[in-house]
RNA sequence: GGGUCGAUAGCUCAAUGGUAGAGCAGCAUCCUUUUAAGUUGUUGGUUCUGGGUUCGAAUCCCAGUCGACCCA
């Protein structure tokens, strides 16, 4: 503390003996709302006391708009409990603008401070809003002369109202002439740097609202994210689905292989998983008699983070009473086509890692799963090779073969790091191996596969799929099959919902955050996500 | 969990063992149609943290924290 205040003397001495000395302090001049600020006062000696010495604080934003804010408040004016009425967000409001017409439509409009070009007696600002941003002319013999000292004492950063009439200006950009103004809110921490914007990762994803003030390619992913979801809604709206709400707190986390998150109920006394799967709460539904349901949800795996993983993420799962998988086929292609369109006006979108033009146009190609298999090992009798065979085969393919792996997890392992990967165009693998998932209908004419799609886009598991199965028995068994020793983590309960009756049904599950990656070209579910998941910061 | 890379002013970045700098932001100054406005001057540092090597460390070594990428 005392080097700190030595310091700031021998600087105050550096500046005196330079003949630059300026140590007076601030005071607050005039009267009213508006005020301005006047240096007074000399260098104290040195012989004053620690405490009278003025403390330099012009390099310090946060004091320096600190001691703005509190002489705001000594001379009156409280910046937090002043209000104004926008009457036109700021693309609104540059659409009123007639070519030829200046000064003929007044607007309120309102924002954070992003832009100061101070030109002495006026100035050029922006403000900041939902749709972007609009230019403010703000000049000192319009607002008089008290209001202006007080907008130049504004800082980057601070919220404001203005009104005043639309003009163009020289240089072709609409602009508000400002006849009055409201300091709104003051922002006590500066902005990051305005051409380049913040660009360190970490802070990016924890103090997200600063990418949003100053990126502006992160303000619009992330707004396209929104009107992908709400088009959904829209959509399925249309077609009678119900949203519904299940529970995220559960006793058994089903409809999916993964580890969940634990947590406990106090005045229960009892433990809980938070849901990694919407499907069997939306399945029991199907069972209470409504026939199109769809849920827009959070799911949590206790699972690693990654470029394509979040603990947390968005799930849509979607349910047909009287369609199957191939229903879904047509609903997905409805859909995405439909979000291309009306969210993103495009047909095609390009593939942001490899270059490709996804077209979303057209037949989308369908494929069975057994013969990108043996397209890929050049095996045609692939699944009749034994566990030994199968585990050469992969290995001479370059991968990793586990020994305790079953034959259909070696089998997948080239599907998942061969083939997923190249599938850039829309495609259906079909008749997955029925080991995948214990909750579709088996295929009538070849049992050892399920009625169901999986739909690759640009790489990517976009939309799984399935003829819901609806045999109790046949539900059970292959739960057990699967639960092998866990048999604890069937879920009886919904077994009994599908004893009850369950019409036929088809389902599709759409990973929302990957849905977003494809849609906004997004390199990473970070930058699609507004706060993922960090470790805590200090 | 493993490997690689990174962390320097509020922000974006320099400084390859020898006095830590620049741009923007801030502060002060001039400027009543600017477009990363311009002008003149200027403040601001726990170089992520803790050890070590060295006459001397932002820089080299070790450990840790956080992040990015790749792999599992």
């Amino acid at each position: 503390m005392l080097d700190e205040s030595g310091g700031r003397e021998a600087r105050e001495r550096r500046r005196e003996a330079a003949g630059e000395g300026d140590g007076g302090r601030l005071r607050v001049v005039g009267q009213g709302r508006f005020f301005r600020l006047r240096r007074v006062g000399g260098l104290p000696t040195l012989n004053d006391s620690m405490s009278d010495l003025p403390t330099d604080i012009s390099h310090d934003q946060h004091a320096v708009r600190r001691q703005k804010l509190d002489e705001m408040r000594a001379a009156g004016f409280d910046p937090f409990r002043a209000s104004f009425s926008p009457t036109h967000f700021s693309a609104e409001a540059l659409k009123l603008h007639v070519d030829g017409q200046d000064n003929a439509v007044t607007v309120s409009v309102a924002g954070r401070l992003v832009v100061i070009r101070d030109m002495g007696k006026s100035q050029f600002v922006k403000i900041l809003d939902q749709q972007g941003s609009i230019q403010l002319y703000v000049k000192k013999d319009v607002v008089g002369d008290e209001a202006y000292a007080a907008f130049k004492k504004l800082d980057l950063g601070d919220f404001l109202g203005a009104t005043g009439t639309l003009f163009k200006t020289k240089t072709g950009e609409v602009t508000v002439r400002v006849e009055r103004y409201t300091l709104v809110a003051k922002a006590l921490r500066p902005l990051p740097e305005k051409w380049h914007g913040l660009s360190d990762p970490e802070q990016v994803y924890r103090q997200r609202y600063l990418d949003l003030i100053v990126n502006a390619e992160s303000r619009q992913r992330l707004m396209t994210r929104s009107r992908i979801v709400s088009h959904i809604r829209r959509f399925l709206e249309d077609r009678q689905f119900l949203e519904v709400e299940t529970p995220v707190l559960q006793n058994v986390a089903g409809g999916a292989a993964a580890r969940p998150f634990q947590t406990h109920h106090n005045t229960l006394g009892v433990d809980f998983v938070l849901r990694i799967s919407l499907e069997l709460y939306l399945k029991r539904m199907l069972v209470g008699g409504y026939d199109r349901v769809f849920e827009i949800g959070r799911n949590f795996r206790n699972e690693g983070v990654s470029r394509r993983h979040n603990p947390e993420f968005t799930m849509l799962e979607v349910y047909q009473a009287y369609s199957d998988y191939r229903g879904m086929m047509t609903l997905v292609q409805d859909l995405l086509r439909s979000l291309c369109q009306n969210v993103l006006g495009v047909s095609e979108i390009k593939h942001a890692a490899s270059g490709e033009v996804i077209q979303f146009g057209g037949a989308w190609r369908e494929v069975k799963y057994r013969d990108l298999i043996i397209e890929k090992t050049g095996d045609a009798q692939w699944f009749s090779r034994t566990k030994e065979e199968k585990i050469a085969g992969v290995q001479k393919l370059g991968l990793f073969a586990d020994v305790k792996w079953e034959d259909f997890e070696l089998t997948n392992e080239i599907f998942g790091k061969l083939i997923e990967p190249t599938l850039i165009q829309p495609t259906f693998v079909t008749h997955l191996p029925k080991e995948l998932c214990p909750l579709a209908k088996i295929t009538q004419d070849d049992p050892v596969t399920i009625d169901v799609f999986e739909l690759i886009i640009g790489g990517m598991e976009i939309a799984p799929a399935y003829s819901e199965q609806n045999d109790p028995d046949v539900q059970r068994a292959m739960f057990e099959a699967q639960a092998g020793e866990e048999q604890q983590k069937i879920d009886h309960d919904f077994l009994l919902a599908l004893e009850h009756g369950m019409p036929p049904a088809g389902g599709m599950g759409i990973g929302i955050d990957r849905l977003c990656i494809l849609l906004t070209g997004a390199e990473s579910i970070r930058d699609v996500i507004l706060f993922p998941q960090l470790r805590p910061g200090s």
